[in-house]
DNA sequence: TGACTTCGTGTTAAAAATACACATTACTTC
DNA sequence: GAAGTAATGTGTATTTTTAACACGAAGTCA
């Protein structure tokens, strides 16, 4: 069915930058477009978005069909509107930022849709489109947002280490952080729940596991909370 | 001229949440519609997004068009794309917000375009749309940007006292804030020239008249600069 | 010249951030 | 089963930052 209009309009699209993290680096996933424009380029998972669905509701629907990922945590990055990001046509593209646990990792690789795979931040390929450029835009979002509110939670599986944690950080931010003021600035903020159960890896000492709170977390989110670290 | 598609497509506009500061309180400005829907509200600035032209561009263009207002601090904001936002058909809007200093003020005025308006940010009237929402999600932007990022500036005149920016700082968080420990920290950034104007008005003390400057705002932007106050 | 009003300034106490080292625990190997 | 190995877990002292607080100076007006 054709649809007519009085004026010339964009297509609409969104565009999702899903990190994960493996336990030593923060990594991306990217699909590989299986169609001209830019056919074999890697890419970040989108499509366009239907007349009867939210950005959001768009987002999430790409994200599953594109790498079987769903009920991540999701938020919206910022629209990219020049003119001549596709070839084709006049495109805008929502973009989205999505964290996800290792744990829905496996997840992802069952996905038949087209050829999707994690890359390290610090390597990754040439990208379709303008993707580059949203990339960047994501991953200093998630530098930025990591430093006050807690979302690193998001990146580690349900059940963590403060070591994981830590190395997690210092991964995303960059930086190297001190383990005594980090343990204890992150405990300050009493949103993270110890576990009767350690972590046994190696010949050496077994690490506690914590998990996070999500009824605190909710109760911190309301009045607009902090998480510094 | 008629455009045709395969499929149904969302029509894309951008809406603009304006800024000013009168001294006293923080305003924001809204136009009067002038035609169905919500004929007679007041709404946002805004209008739809032209095929050829970028979103920065377009956002710029309607705020000259319908409030008169040009060359002002122009950031993105959010884009809303629930369904039912408009109830002609789907609508999806990216949102801007802009600072704008009294002096541009009188040129908002003179619009002929439709009636523009100032209103307190404390006290605005119903508005169209889900513009309400546009509007708070733009003030807590404002909030949060002003305590790390020294944007208070645009919403001053060229030359003006640490009195005045107190005040527009006190204004916006809707906190006091100690002078003399306020003096301190923005001094601190040696990011204001003290001017060897003084600001005269009424039979008391009169005040020096500072000017901020690009150049070094300019050096500490490209380093992720903080502005904390 | 005295009253009035806003401008401009410094110090001290409290809190937060930073720097820093070693005993503990479990596994492995001899 | 004793010794070695490797990561965990913890406390204090120092520095830096933030917060609290009051009064003389400069100009106008009556």
């Amino acid at each position: 069915m054709k649809h007519t209009y009085e004026y010339s309009r964009a297509a609409l699209t969104v565009d999702c930058v899903v990190f994960g993290f493996d336990g030593g680096a923060l990594q991306v996933l990217l699909i590989r477009r299986g169609l001209a424009p830019f056919k074999d380029h890697w890419a970040l998972p989108g499509g366009f978005v239907r007349v009867e669905e939210t950005l959001d509701a768009a987002a999430r629907r790409e994200l599953e069909e594109e790498t079987g990922l769903k009920d991540l945590f999701l938020e919206q990055l910022y629209t990219f509107g020049t003119v001549n990001r596709d070839p084709r046509e006049r495109v805008v593209s929502v973009a989205y930022y999505a964290l996800t646990k290792p744990a829905d990792h496996t997840t992802a690789a069952s996905t038949d849709a087209a050829e999707a795979r994690w890359f390290p931040v610090s390597d990754i390929p040439p990208l379709a489109f303008d993707h580059a450029e949203i990339f960047a835009t994501a991953l200093a979002r998630l530098r930025g947002k990591l430093t006050y509110q807690p979302v690193g939670f998001e990146l580690l599986p349900p059940k963590f280490t403060l070591t994981q944690l830590q190395l997690l950080y210092e991964s995303v931010l960059g930086t190297h952080i001190d383990k005594r003021n980090f343990r204890k600035k992150v405990l300050s903020h009493d949103l993270l729940i110890p576990l009767k159960e350690q972590h046994r890896e190696g010949a050496h000492r077994p690490a506690q596991l914590f998990r996070f709170d999500p009824v605190k977390y909710e109760r911190l989110k309301k009045k607009g909370f902090l998480f510094e670290i």
